[in-house]
DNA sequence: TATAGGCATACGAGCTTAATTTA
DNA sequence: TAAATTAAGCTCGTATGCCT
């Protein structure tokens, strides 16, 4: 027997004759690749009827000759929703034996409920015994055999694995790939279509690739699985795998006869949890689905998240089409521009999982998924899983998911801006406002009182009047609580640690998950989906969010500040400091709650609409909000200029100036200066094109593509250009790649384009729209200061 | 295998009403 | 002059993407 440190990159389960066996694959401090192998019972927990638990497990006990896959029957302390219960706790040979043992058990007379039979091995595994994937371990194990796993060491653990605070991730050896599928017309069909170039792209630098010859695809396909095999990654990384590449290699693989096998046992890809391919022994990361859940990419596609993180320009990544593959491979120059296009996406595709990493190995720490599982994963089944182990750590059961109906509630307090400029504008934020309230009136499913109850010492939430009592601390408390400590300590050791060190990289993404996280569990309480659902738990913290805004607003206005406008958890005052930090220091001391300066306007523009405006920053920046500039959908030159406008206006001072620039636009435009890629309307597809109920641009133009064979799938962006023409503005919308400059219809994006975001701001400032086509009239900044 | 609600905005669709044309 | 036709105006619903 020996001890080693191992760090836990992917886990599943195996049963093997006839009993369960959990595999942790990982790597050691040597860099190794190691299999870990423990032995695991899969059980489920029985909640009786009634609170006779032992009558309850005498009954189960005796199906035991019935049923030969239950193995052992006792009776567990736990608490459900915080009260103590007496449960029964069912093990089973087999996760099979699980599933079964339980839908028999379930309709028994004398069970109230099976529970957490729906939690998997592995799951169950990492639940048990504490463990966070993509962490380090000291582990107590003996040496087996490797039995034709692709691993350095096989080891079976004695104990379960002892986390170790070690920081730094092992090395981690990384393979990006590209492939590229034949296509003339229509999306590539691996019935007929081969793969023409795959690129492979490996972590110790280097790009591969393989074309199609004249025996087909076969060898591409041999030849990519001989190099990872003998690379021996612990990520592949690729864009758009889980959707496509995988499922496509893996229908020519059958057609031409070659075995993917991928996997570090010998096996090939398998569609898993999140709907994601997993790949065994490997973490296989699909950029795409990172890119989901990074909404400031506004820019679709590998070209668009490489842009935002600055690895490439996004027309150099997305050269081609799918539709251009066919015609391109014809050449011997198309061909060349193909192989060298696959290999470069190859090459930024590693670059850009180096940069990200990290980001999702604290992810995967935190949330208890596994790396490959944590990046396919929605926030509500990461903050799932995260939940699911610290009710472990309370010995609470973890309730099962329900199928429940939608019933909508009342959010949070949006107030009416007062429109025009305002100068000197403090914002005035609440530091976590949800996660705060949540702890300090214990808003929590199993604080929660239902009216039957009225003993306890409870906190009411205002407007909404459900009652939450005050002890003993709820699972939601409880655990935020945590997460606000965590931060606290990650953020002390962030102070001591070197800005260049690997320690701080590390201290710096964990800080931001644990974040998002916290954030997170707000909209998760209100989520039908979550296992902790109890509505009454949202519709309260919102309540109270609600009247503590309207409490800051009120002390602001005793105080005589003047409130401007507000959202949710922010007020926006006229600049008094004194006046300022006296409210800071009220709102701590009456309301135990922070609030904070988020920022200061030297000047800024209300429009009559609520979450729309635009302020310069003390520090010079413009910051525009919810106004067209920073929205996707509408056409670039409406948003160039409503940004040249409020500019003039917030930085000069002069709405003159701003009506002539607008003016010589609009001549420029209707002059058919403006490019026609300046002029496309971007739209998401959000459905296939067959569901929409209304006829719209965007739709009709996915289906003319569609119609040329472009692959479109809901998630795309169409982006559309309208030209000349009679009928809806639907009949006049073209693919913008397809419109030449003598088609467009420049009076439309002059009256619905330019001059609406336009006048949204000069509006405001009182410019009638029929003085930007007159001559030019006279007025200074000052005419229209401090109206509202 | 959907974190929440609040909000603005554009346009289609269907209807009513006003304006215009026609018998 | 009344009926028929067309245009304009209104309301409502759908769709998208933003804010906190």
């Amino acid at each position: 027997m020996s001890k080693i440190f191992f760090w836990l990159l992917d886990i599943n389960h195996e049963v093997v004759d006839g009993d369960v066996e959990v595999r942790m694959w990982g790597k050691n401090d040597g860099g190794e690749s190691v299999l870990l192998v423990a032995k695991s019972t899969p059980y489920f927990y029985v909640l009786p009827r009634g609170d006779d638990a032992e009558a309850a497990a005498s009954k189960i006990r005796a199906l035991k000759g019935e049923y030969g896959e239950l193995v052992d029957v006792e009776v567990s302390e736990k608490k459900y929703f915080g009260r103590p219960v007496k449960t029964v706790k069912v093990s089973c040979k087999t996760p099979e034996g699980v599933d079964r043992i339980s839908r028999i058990l379930c309709k028994a007379p004398y069970v109230r409920e099976c529970l957490e039979d729906d939690i998997r091995p592995a799951a169950r595994y990492i639940i048990d015994n504490s463990l966070n994937p993509s962490g380090w371990y000291e582990v107590e194990v003996k040496n087996i055999s490797k039995h034709g796993f692709q691993v350095d060491r096989a080891y079976e653990a004695v104990e379960a694995p002892t986390p170790i605070g070690r920081l730094h991730p092992p090395d981690l050896r990384v393979l990006a790939f590209s492939t590229i599928c034949f296509s003339e017309r229509g999306s590539p069909d691996p019935d007929k279509d081969p793969i023409l170039v795959v690129s492979m792209s490996a972590g110790d630098g280097g790009t591969e690739h393989y074309t199609v010859d004249g025996d087909g695809d076969g060898g591409v396909l041999e030849r990519f699985v001989s190099r990872l095999r003998q690379f021996d990654p612990d990520i592949v990384v690729g864009w758009g795998q889980n959707s496509f590449d995988w499922d496509y290699m893996l229908a020519r693989s059958k057609k031409v006869g070659v075995k993917l096998s991928v996997d570090r046992c010998g096996g090939e890809p398998h569609r898993s949890t999140f709907g994601h391919i997993s790949i065994t022994g490997r973490a296989n990361i699909d950029l795409a689905n990172i890119a989901d859940d990074m909404p400031e990419v506004k820019v679709e596609g590998l070209g668009g998240l490489a842009e935002f993180l600055g690895v490439a320009r996004k027309d150099e990544v997305d050269r081609f089409q799918d539709v251009e593959t066919g015609r391109l491979w014809k050449s011997s120059d198309g061909r060349r521009r193909l192989i060298e296009y696959s290999k470069f996406r190859s090459e930024v595709t590693l670059k850009l999982l180096n940069l990200l990493i990290d980001y999702a190995i604290q992810m995967s720490h935190l949330t208890g998924l596994p790396l490959d599982q944590v990046a396919a994963a929605a926030v509500g089944f990461r903050v799932d899983s995260y939940l699911m182990a610290q009710a472990h750590r309370f010995n609470e059961l973890i309730p099962k998911r329900t199928e429940q109906p939608y019933i909508p509630y009342q959010g949070a307090i949006v107030m009416e801006p007062k429109p025009g400029i305002h100068e000197d504008v403090a914002v005035l934020d609440f530091t976590s406002m949800y996660p705060n309230l949540m702890i300090m009136y214990n808003i929590s499913p199993d604080s929660f009182i239902d009216s039957s109850e009225t003993s306890a010492e409870f906190f009411t939430a205002p407007e909404v009047g459900f009652r939450f009592r005050k002890d003993p601390p709820g699972f939601y408390k409880k655990v935020l609580q945590d997460l606000i400590n965590v931060r606290r300590e990650i953020r002390g050791k962030l102070s001591g640690a070197a800005k260049d060190s690997v320690e701080y990289k590390v201290l710096r993404e964990r800080e931001r998950v644990v974040k998002i996280v916290t954030n997170a569990c707000y909209g998760y309480a209100g989520w039908v989906g979550a296992r902790w659902y109890v509505r009454e738990v949202a519709e309260s913290v919102a309540a109270f969010g609600r009247a503590s805004l309207r409490k800051v607003i009120g002390i602001a206005k005793d105080l005589g500040l003047q409130v401007i406008y507000g959202d949710t958890d922010s007020i926006f005052v006229k600049y008094e400091p004194e006046k300022v930090e006296e409210l800071l220091s009220i709102v701590g001391r009456e309301m135990s709650m922070e609030i904070k300066v988020e920022k200061v306007y030297s000047r800024v523009l209300f429009t009559e609409a609520k979450k729309k405006y635009a302020g310069l920053l003390s520090d010079g920046t413009l910051d525009i909000v919810g106004l067209e500039v920073v929205r996707g959908d509408w056409s670039n030159i409406a948003k160039t200029v409503q940004e040249r406008i409020l500019e003039i206006i917030l930085r000069e001072g002069s709405v003159d100036k701003a009506v002539e620039y607008l003016r010589q636009l609009i001549r420029d435009l209707r002059a058919g200066k403006i490019p026609v890629s300046e002029l496309a309307v971007w739209k998401t597809l959000t459905k296939p094109v067959e569901s929409y109920q209304v006829k719209a641009p965007h739709v009709e133009v996915a289906r003319m593509m569609l119609e040329d064979g472009w692959r479109l799938k809901p998630g795309d962006k169409v982006g559309f250009v309208i030209v000349k023409g009679p009928g809806r503005l639907y009949q006049k919308a073209r693919p913008v790649m397809k419109v030449t400059p003598d088609k467009v219809d420049l009076e439309y994006y002059v009256g619905n384009q330019v001059l609406p975001a336009a006048m949204r701001i000069l509006g405001v400032l009182g410019v009638d729209e029929g003085v930007v086509s007159a001559s030019s009239g006279s007025a200074g900044l000052s005419e229209y200061m401090g109206r509202g």
